[in-house]
DNA sequence: GGCCAGGTGTAAA
DNA sequence: TTTACACATGGC
């Protein structure tokens, strides 16, 4: 039996236009500290909900006005985002530990490692590669919920968060390998989410 | 009113 | 190493 790989999905998708009037990145203010605060605050919670907690915080998404932040006023304005009281420490504790680790937002971006992101608490696999992909520009797709119903739908299913991410990345890689890398893991997670808000 | 959403940490088997 | 559960709001 023919199996899909991961670049014949990639097509299926592109021919679908799903990212037509889409800006260049799906993920909003790329390369900024405020992409660390919504990977966190978009777990296991709706974007939307993290929208209004985003505009809440206008005005305190760097790292330095972010860290003069009080953990009583941060949970008060991330409350429409859920499980506040534990989401609030824990992006207290990350800036806190960018600071002092890289000094300044641009040395994270440039330094940071997949290990270092996984022992902060709060950030797995998926909000590790997130931030990775979309604040740090690596060359990572994000492997979510989104992406996980989508192929599951074409009858492929892994057993761990590593497997999927071996099989998107694989074909695409080989493929793709003169292309942006980066940009292409962007939009093939892009399409995937919007993807299953039209299909799925 | 119940279920789900762009997961993660922890405790118990 | 796997499984179960807590965390919490807002939309449908």
């Amino acid at each position: 039996m023919l199996q899909k790989n991961s670049f014949d999905i990639y097509k299926y998708l592109e021919d679908k236009n799903l990212l037509l009037n889409s800006p260049e990145y799906w993920w909003p203010n790329v390369g900024t500290f405020e992409v660390l605060i919504g990977t966190i605050l978009t777990q296991n919670t709706s974007w939307k909900n993290v929208e209004k907690a985003l505009e809440n915080l206008d005005g305190f998404l760097t790292l330095e006005s972010f860290l003069t932040l009080e953990e009583a006023t941060l949970k008060d304005m991330i409350k429409p985002s859920g499980f506040y009281n534990q989401k609030a420490p824990r992006l207290l504790q990350l800036a806190f530990n960018i600071k002092k680790d890289f000094n300044e937002f641009k040395n994270f971006q440039a330094n940071v490692t997949r290990e270092w992101l996984l022992m902060q608490k709060g950030i797995g696999d998926e909000s590790a590669d997130s931030i990775l992909c979309y604040a740090c520009f690596k060359d990572v797709m994000v492997v979510d919920t989104y992406t996980k119903r989508l192929l599951k739908s074409f009858n492929i299913e892994f057993d761990k968060y590593s497997k999927y991410q071996e099989y998107l990345e694989k074909s695409l890689r080989s493929n793709l390998k003169d292309g942006d890398l980066n940009l292409i893991f962007a939009r093939f997670h892009g399409m995937i989410v919007e993807y299953n808000k039209e299909y799925l």
